[in-house]
DNA sequence: AAGTGGTCTAGACCACTTA
DNA sequence: AAGTGGTCTAGACCACTTA
């Protein structure tokens, strides 16, 4: 069972909901329509639709059916991906590398690295760019061995990410986020190309293997270029929801 | 079947979980042994435990088991509510109201109000204060019929989501926003408390309830006070992630 | 009354882990 | 070999919508 049948049809249905099969608005095929074409189980239709409904492709309303949704905005689905994002808009992006080696923790008590339980960590530390323009700047905290391994492949044209991912094959499980407003440093405005005091959008990051810490991460954005995006369900719609107060 | 068997299940669990009856690390009850002890079939303990998963409480390893994880920082499921948040805290929250009336969308014009597919709105403006700082600076767009009726209730002591969803049953299914750095304008220095080009940080949210729109809110914070917290699963991590070109 | 999606059961088979 | 969670089936029953 190397890949789930409810994968296959999600990744299937989401193909031609983007390749524009049906329009918004349009009533989807209902269920057991779906059971028959594919041949399997309402379980499994509808944990594939289920998904789709998550990155807010689909409605459901019982008795009705199942609606394709106005796309008010670009969907989560076709978030993903913000080089893919940046290349279809016709930018060129590349990254420019300012540090990377090892680095005592004790350099960056500003930051909490203490959760990996090490004193020294690999820092990788480079701006990005878009068309030779610079966009973030990037400092990103790996344990040693991984960031050892990581130094071996081109960091100029490959993502992070990509390389853990794919080369190390390591599980990127889950991240927590925090985005805040700051004013820039001299050595953050001279990075981005702004004026020291200019207004940045700050994106700290914990990424997550195997429910151990694998990366803490802190990038600098450029304030009024970049925009973060977040979608809410249900519950999660409430007065100043993910708003947290930064205790002094 | 007003209430799920697997949500009374998940809310039992996390419950339990919030009472401390497992510490981080924990070998978690088998599914086989909770199916016994709640008599539900397999499928009813997995929904639950799939939820208990996505709020950040659980790990589940095929072969070993599952597992109460470690609490780095607070989780997704207790992060919910922000004045419940503040209030445990100590903070006592208010607000003062600036301006509750219909407005004109073509005096609005920096925002994306035309959505709504009409030219008047219920404009609802307030300072929301903690302690009696001042810490966000609200301007919340509903339709006129929905605003109309909003107005009647109390608005400084109660949350404008709490009465349109408790008083008024109106379902808010979902969510886009948007957050980016800025600097504060006079206007929103002065009800912010801060200097004029102050870093804010600025979330702007789109409320859709049945598939349409149903509210527009642009809210103001004052930079360093607060962040706003995000959780990212799986193949959510990625370079960039979230993170959009703001076009010119 | 017929059709829709939502919940739930009982049980099979799988890959993986530990012994 | 025994135990774990992951996938999937075939089908029952439910509330809700439309006619």
């Amino acid at each position: 069972m190397p890949i789930p049948l409810h994968f296959q049809i999600t990744n299937d249905l989401r193909e031609r909901l983007e390749n524009g099969e049906w329009k918004a608005g349009d009533h989807f095929p209902g269920d057991k329509e779906l059971m028959q074409v594919y041949g399997v189980s309402s379980t499994t239709i509808r944990r594939a639709l289920d998904e789709l409904v998550r990155e807010g492709w689909l409605n459901r309303r019982p008795g009705k059916g199942t609606f394709v949704k106005k796309q008010y905005v670009e969907t989560l689905g076709k978030l993903t991906g913000f080089f893919d994002q940046v290349r279809a808009k016709g930018y060129h992006p590349s990254s420019q590398l300012l540090r990377v080696s090892e680095v005592d923790i004790a350099d960056f008590e500003e930051y909490e690295l203490d959760v990996f339980n090490s004193k020294k960590l690999f820092l990788i530390e480079k701006v990005q760019m878009l068309d030779k323009e610079p966009t973030v700047l990037v400092k990103s905290f790996w344990p040693i061995e991984i960031g050892r391994q990581l130094a071996n492949y081109n960091l100029i044209q490959e993502g992070t990410y990509e390389i853990a991912k794919g080369e190390l094959g390591i599980t990127l499980e889950e991240a927590q986020q925090y985005i805040y407003a700051s004013l820039a440093t001299a050595e953050e405005a001279k990075h981005l190309g702004v004026n020291e005091g200019a207004a940045v959008m700050v994106m700290k990051r914990l990424v997550f293997s195997q429910g151990e810490p694998v990366e803490f991460s802190i990038n600098f954005y450029q304030a009024d270029k970049y925009m973060y995006r977040v979608d809410l369900k249900n519950e999660m719609i409430q007065d100043g929801n993910g708003i947290i107060v930064v205790e002094n």
